[in-house]
DNA sequence: ATAGGGGTAGTC
DNA sequence: GACTACCCCTAT
């Protein structure tokens, strides 16, 4: 039930995305939000998959959380029971709050105007936030101070301007600029900002970004760790982080770069950028400072440590520094030089490959926009300089180049990214068509597919087995629309619209590359309704062609994976059940064979043994043996006959087996021997030592014959006694036993006796045999006047009360007189015989 | 389990 | 062919 909440909880994902936001915004809150009722946090406690399921929500949420942090600031009932239920993990419902205002503030998509409301409406001190939250945030201001590679760079002198040291907090660079620029001036003080370099200590900060609380817990969860207080590797929750120097905490999963610092500042990027920043961005990123950084004002620091040097960032620097950036690839060694291949492989290895990583999509996009941005440093430093912050703040992007900035509520982009994104081409259709529909199979020889299968199947195989599907799905959907939103980023950051004159929607149809937004020999995605138009060259990648020489774009070669990968789960789950069903079949085809096969063996063997006679081999040509089935009698009751012929009958199988395989006469007789007393009764006379077989010894060391087979039944030895060819006259015609005389017939009912004559298999006994086989009947036992007289008055004495004549009574009572073969319906039939008129013959 | 009908194979 | 013993099946 759960599972199918999370279903449509994911289901839903998608819809924010190609949906006008509000609605899918509100469809998405209100699952997650029924989600939650409904979910007892015992529950949580007690399933840790819910509460992967849970983290998934959560990922989501926050995933979304561009578009849904106005929600939130107005939902308190939400936030209060995620702060309930995640209180069990440490103190207090605010601290929710915290994580968000963390994670939050670690999107440059995020304005900080939102932050700043969050922290507001949060109940929440400021001075709650932990040192990485307020290192954060103070990222957050310097960037939107000083915008991403903004236009300043042509505007100061390179040589006048300063730098600031490296191992700084973000927060005390903050402080030394309010310090000297007044907040109420910051408004104002574009070209006064110039005078400091911040871009290469802004870059370093965001490539040394620790993992924030969030993502802890979410990893702890994740990994079904509990999530206690004290873990050190979960978020423990100290709100005064003993941080090193880059903020990072000890054990953080986000290990430092720019090892080297002054390897990093060596950046001259910056010097070009003269164009001013725009007034009302300063205007507003002063005005946000003013809430988040004034409260700190009275701790600035005066010495301030400026590095003074001066330094060249160029493209290579950047390069450096985001290429430390750890990115879990996988087959890297195929895609390394790319940066949108090594954003695709990482999705794979990191959502996919970590079985749950429902979308870190998040830190995706920052990935793909800094791997982006490297690959244009690398191979276009002479592209627009805003270019490389093109890619990596989209909204920022569009602030710069369309000429304003858009609303606080960050729903705006989303229609943007809608706008400019993969829907642009099929307005009409579900964007999610790209992924689910007409994707040409091709084969994925680097890192997509293989190394999401070697990475996802040795786990996931495995829980498949138990969790089919439903939290799978969503994990993939998830995943894909993590893909699709990327791509949408992606596409909408690209889209230049000053050297689009057809606008917007005429960007792709004019094949523009995305890149460098030039026409020319480009590469147009094949997939359906990707938009996506590149320059072989702006790649940054070996192009991906499918047997028909189609190109298709990184984004759509991983949801092709994720989708072949889907449909091979899917297959592969098939099969498996296939197999069950196959083995299950065989499992009961052997069991009829078996059967059959047994009754076949019956057959041949009577056969063969027949031959063996006709050649004389036993010396009693003249006999016409019959082998029939021994029914064993156990005990002075019929009534356990049925319950042990099975034994009997397995034993038999096995030795069938055997002689079939190996064809051997002797053992043919062996089995023989093992069903008909026939030849039983004739080797009798030729192989007197009846002993030597037994069965545990059933691959017939013994050769010769068998008087006497000892089977166990029941855990019991049954000696199954033979009977010589009967020459007695009727009266007498159980009289003969073995030659060693151990038993007699009259002393069958003490022991566990065989028959005095072979008893073949009731048809009704082996239904299962299929086809049916005609079952061979006991050899002619006539009547004797002992046990005739029996009947009569045992018939007669029940009869006598009226009702049915209880047979087995009857056999039971007289088993000292009746033959150790006869059965209840014999009784009947003989008795009926008996009253149609004389004795029998 | 029993009753009863009907069938079959073996024997004479 | 009659008889008998055994067998199969169905109904209760």
């Amino acid at each position: 039930m759960l599972q199918l909440f999370f279903a449509v909880a994911f289901s839903a994902v998608p819809l924010t995305l190609y949906v006008p936001p509000v609605r899918s915004l509100n469809l998405f809150v209100q699952t997650v939000e029924d989600i939650l009722r409904q979910t007892a946090l015992y529950t949580l406690r007690a399933y840790p998959r819910i509460r992967l399921g849970l983290s998934r929500i959560f990922h989501s949420i926050f995933h979304l959380s561009r578009y849904i942090v106005c929600w939130l600031l107005n939902s308190s009932t939400l936030m209060d029971e995620i702060g309930r239920m995640l209180g069990m993990f440490s103190s207090g419902p605010s601290l929710p709050w915290l994580w968000i205002i963390e994670y939050l503030s670690s999107f440059r998509q995020i304005d900080t105007s939102i932050i700043r409301g969050l922290i507001e409406a949060a109940p929440v001190l400021p001075d709650d936030l932990g040192k990485n939250t307020r290192e954060m945030i103070a990222l957050r201001c310097l960037e939107e101070l000083f915008g991403p590679t903004n236009g300043l760079r042509d505007v100061a002198p390179p040589d006048s301007r300063v730098v600031f040291d490296l191992a700084a907090s973000c927060e005390d660079v903050l402080k030394h600029i309010v310090q000297e620029v007044s907040l109420s001036n910051l408004r104002k003080a574009g070209p006064e900002l110039l005078r400091w370099d911040v871009h290469p200590f802004i870059m370093h900060k965001r490539a040394s970004l620790p993992k924030c609380a969030l993502e802890q817990l979410k990893d702890s969860i994740l990994e079904e760790t509990p999530v206690l207080d004290g873990d050190e590797n979960t978020p423990t929750w100290r709100l005064d982080d003993s941080d090193d120097e880059n903020g990072n905490r000890e054990g953080n999963l986000i290990p430092q770069t720019h090892k080297d610092d002054n390897e990093v500042l060596q950046d001259g990027l910056l010097e070009r950028n003269l164009i001013p920043i725009k007034r009302c961005k300063s205007d507003l990123v002063a005005g946000n400072l003013v809430g988040l950084v004034s409260c700190n004002q009275d701790g600035m620091h005066n010495d301030f440590p400026v590095n003074a040097k001066k330094f060249k960032q160029d493209a290579t620097c950047t390069i450096q520094s985001v290429e430390k950036i750890p990115i879990p690839l996988h087959g890297v060694e195929q895609l390394d030089e790319s940066g949108k291949i090594i954003k695709v492989t990482e999705i794979e290895g990191n959502n996919l490959g970590k079985d749950s990583q429902a979308g870190e999509g998040d830190e995706d996009v920052f990935v793909v926009s800094r791997t982006l941005g490297q690959s244009d440093a690398v191979g276009h430093v002479e592209l627009q300089d805003n270019e490389m912050e093109n890619a990596q703040n989209a909204d920022i992007m569009g602030e710069q180049k369309y000429g304003y900035r858009p609303s606080k509520n960050v729903m705006m982009d989303e229609s943007n990214h809608v706008e400019n994104g993969a829907l642009e081409k099929s307005p009409g259709g579900d964007a999610s068509e790209n992924f689910d529909q007409g994707f040409p199979l091709y084969s994925l020889n680097s890192t997509s597919a293989v190394g999401l299968q070697q990475n996802i199947e040795p786990d996931e195989a495995k829980a498949d087995m138990e969790h089919p599907c439903a939290e799978k799905m969503c994990e993939y959907v998830d995943e894909r629309f993590n893909i699709a939103l990327n791509k949408s980023l992606f596409l909408s950051s690209q889209c230049i619209p000053s050297q689009d004159p057809l606008g917007k929607s005429g960007w792709t149809e004019q094949k523009f590359c995305v890149k460098c937004n030039k026409n020319g020999q480009v590469l147009v995605c094949s997939s359906s309704g990707c938009p996506l138009v590149v320059h072989e060259s702006c790649l940054g990648s070996p192009a991906r062609f499918d047997d028909k020489g189609n190109f298709y774009c990184p984004f759509c070669v991983c949801s092709v994976s994720i989708t072949k990968y889907l449909e091979a789960k899917d297959k592969t789950s098939l099969a498996r059940k296939e197999l069950d069903a196959f083995l299950e079949h065989c499992s009961k085809k052997l069991t009829e064979q078996q059967w059959k096969l047994q009754s076949h063996l019956r057959l041949n063997v009577d056969e063969d043994l027949v031959g063996i006679q006709m050649n004389g081999h036993l010396g009693e040509s003249k006999h016409k043996f019959i082998s029939q089935k021994r029914e064993v009698k156990c005990g002075p009751s019929a009534s356990c006959l049925d319950g042990n012929k099975l034994c009997v009958e397995e034993k038999f199988v096995g030795g069938a087996v055997r002689v079939q395989g190996e064809k051997n006469e002797e053992q043919e007789k062996l089995v023989h021997g093992q069903q008909s007393m026939r030849e039983h009764e004739h080797q009798q006379d030729q192989l007197p030592d009846n002993r030597k077989y037994s069965d545990d010894n059933p691959a017939g060391e013994n050769t010769k014959t068998i008087l006497e087979n000892q089977v166990e039944v029941g855990g019991k030895n049954v000696k199954e006694a033979v009977q010589p060819q009967i020459t007695n006259p009727p009266q007498k015609p159980v009289c003969a036993f073995n030659g060693d005389g151990e038993e007699s017939p009259t002393a069958a009912n003490d022991k566990f006796i065989v028959s005095s004559y072979s008893i073949r298999l009731r048809k009704r006994e082996t239904k299962c045999t299929f086809p049916p086989i005609p079952q061979l009947r006991r050899k002619k036992l006539p009547w004797t006047k002992n046990e005739e007289e029996m009947l009569r008055r045992e018939v007669e004495k029940y009869a006598s009360h009226g009702g049915t004549v209880p047979w087995k009574k009857i056999l039971d009572m007289g088993t000292s007189v009746f033959l150790s073969g006869r059965t209840t319906v014999d009784l009947k039939d003989k008795w009926r015989n008996m009253c149609k008129g004389g004795p029998s013959m």
